[in-house]
DNA sequence: CTGTTAGCGCGTTCAT
DNA sequence: ATGAACGCGCTAACAG
């Protein structure tokens, strides 16, 4: 690898004139700006961004750290970030927390220590505190799906509670009265959320939770597949299904179908975050929309503008979700 | 950030003691070592790996580029590599390429620059010697899904042939001899490996290939559909559709159901790569599973030995693939 | 407009 | 066993 100063000799000019014509931030005549031009050439000149980043306190990198690599939710994710910042120049640097709290962390620590200028976080297990705490020592981030007020206007986040709300109330207007909901772990924000949504929406067409429809999976597709089989062998009343994720929903398709139950004839089954593969399941899901994408390239969009001062587009932090109708919903079976 | 001088200035010794006390690779009284510790506790010193891989020429990362951040084949590809890595201390940095050659080229670049100790490259668009040139610049770099002689002993690969004739001879021994052909873009070497099996079967079992059976999707669901929907207007005797990947079989999937055709009654239809939602199709996908996860894991092993000298389990470099049975290839229907 | 110089934070000789 | 000093490749004042 050739360094500036071997362009700077090949050019006859100084190290400092070579960096100037490279970062055109300083004029420089034209003569020598393309005699340098011709020696960068020459060499396959290219330089160091380990060199560069050092000196200059900037990496031109953005962290992001996401739970998991795989996975229709993150692949999505990872992917518009990566559009929207390549498009503008910056690289990413992506690091799998796996819900744990140490891996997080650790995570976010070697992000930093690669002098990135900014993180994107989709993080679950570390606190509020810490993440205020990192917020104090001045570190550059946005926290994607998880709100925390002092970080109000750095939370880009989905209205998971408005979510749940609208699964189970398209349930109910479809005449269900004897729902089962398969949650994901109650310990995460968004679980939490969308379940209370789930109980405001039952709330207000005048029913009661009750323990025995309710079932806590872990957002992977096994769990789906179990609680649908305890929630409808403990309760056969029950004609809808309302799961926390697509993942979770794909399982319980199953299980139904095991069970002998026809869909959406005898059972409705309804997702959410209408993932990639949610409409390869049969019948396809009816699920609730999960911008991932918009949401991805916002958070691009608040560290173009924030870290890097760029002009961008109006910012918007909140999004809504919405219903998305397919197949794997109808309407309630005449009681017997 | 605390820098290595403060924690020096702090243990009272100086700044190479503690750097010795770090890497462990210079023996320190124990006393001193304790007071280094002690100081780089309390101030919560990490070291700035940018700095330390500007002055040791050594990154603790990996580089690695795919085509695309989402998709669930490189999904798991990203995930495994990186589970692999993380428990070897090291750190992993992703980079798209979209195949295409320019970013693919960029990317390499990047990668270079931030100083990687090793690549692991999944690359379509850059030509064989542009990869032999990296290989003589002394770049450390293993392949993966692609095959390239002077390369040999770098290069991951499935046996992508083998995989097409087994694919195709499924099918065949199901009694059908009316079969469709949905191929990726043929200058993928792995659509073109596929589709070589794919005749050679064809070819054992006496048929001959025509122009009629054949469709060249991209890999994506949309060409799958669109693709079976001309070959079976096309041509209505086809009894069968062999497709290079999942993705394009889910596609064919719904533009059969479309047609009215009876799965897999009336039509069987086969996938490549046993993707995580080729069990969500319905009728749950017959395909060929593709080891992605072991190919990644070997692919870190590789590295794991050759750049850092760990010992690790033996290396396999050709991946051998194998049919998976579930319930969307039947028996051919009898002939009218 | 251009060259000189001083770091950025750390690893690594070479002495001691 | 430990400290002083140099250099990794580059950017950013400061002169001129």
């Amino acid at each position: 690898m050739a360094t500036i100063y071997e362009v700077s000799k090949l050019a006859g000019v100084s190290l400092a004139t070579v960096s100037r014509v490279l970062n055109k931030n300083t004029p420089v005549r034209e003569e020598t700006r393309l005699k340098v031009l011709a020696a960068v050439e020459k060499l396959g000149y290219q330089p160091n961004s380990v060199a560069q980043s050092l000196a200059s306190n900037r990496s031109n990198s953005i962290g992001i750290v996401v739970p998991e690599l795989n996975g229709p939710f993150f692949g999505t994710l990872l992917s518009d970030i990566e559009n929207r910042f390549r498009q503008a120049g910056k690289h990413v640097i992506i690091a799998a927390g796996h819900s744990d709290e140490k891996l997080e962390k650790d995570s976010i620590a070697f992000l930093q220590s690669r002098n990135c200028d900014a993180l994107i976080l989709h993080v679950e297990a570390v606190s509020d505190d810490y993440l205020v705490e990192l917020m104090q020592k001045k570190v550059r981030f946005v926290l994607i799906n998880r709100f925390v007020a002092p970080l109000y206007d750095r939370c880009i986040t989905l209205n998971n509670q408005h979510g749940g709300y609208l699964a189970t109330r398209h349930i109910l207007e479809h005449g269900h009265r004897h729902i089962g909901y398969i949650s994901g772990p109650m310990w995460k924000h968004d679980a939490d959320q969308r379940y209370k949504g789930h109980i405001r929406a039952l709330t207000e067409f005048g029913l009661e939770p009750s323990e025995q429809r309710f079932y806590e999976g872990d957002y992977h597709e096994k769990s789906g597949e179990t609680g649908a089989r305890i929630l409808l062998e403990n309760d056969p009343s029950i004609t809808a299904l309302v799961c926390a994720n697509d993942e979770m929903a794909a399982g319980a398709l199953t299980a139904a179908r095991e069970l002998g139950r026809e869909l959406p004839a005898d059972l409705s089954i309804m997702g959410f975050d209408n993932v990639n593969f949610s409409h390869y399941t049969h019948p396809k899901l009816t699920t609730v929309n999960y911008p991932v994408g918009g949401m991805g390239e916002m958070a691009a969009q608040l560290i173009l503008k924030r870290v890097y001062d760029q002009k961008v587009d109006a910012i918007q932090t909140v999004f809504e979700p919405r219903v998305i109708e397919r197949c794997s919903v109808g309407p309630a079976p005449d009681e017997a």
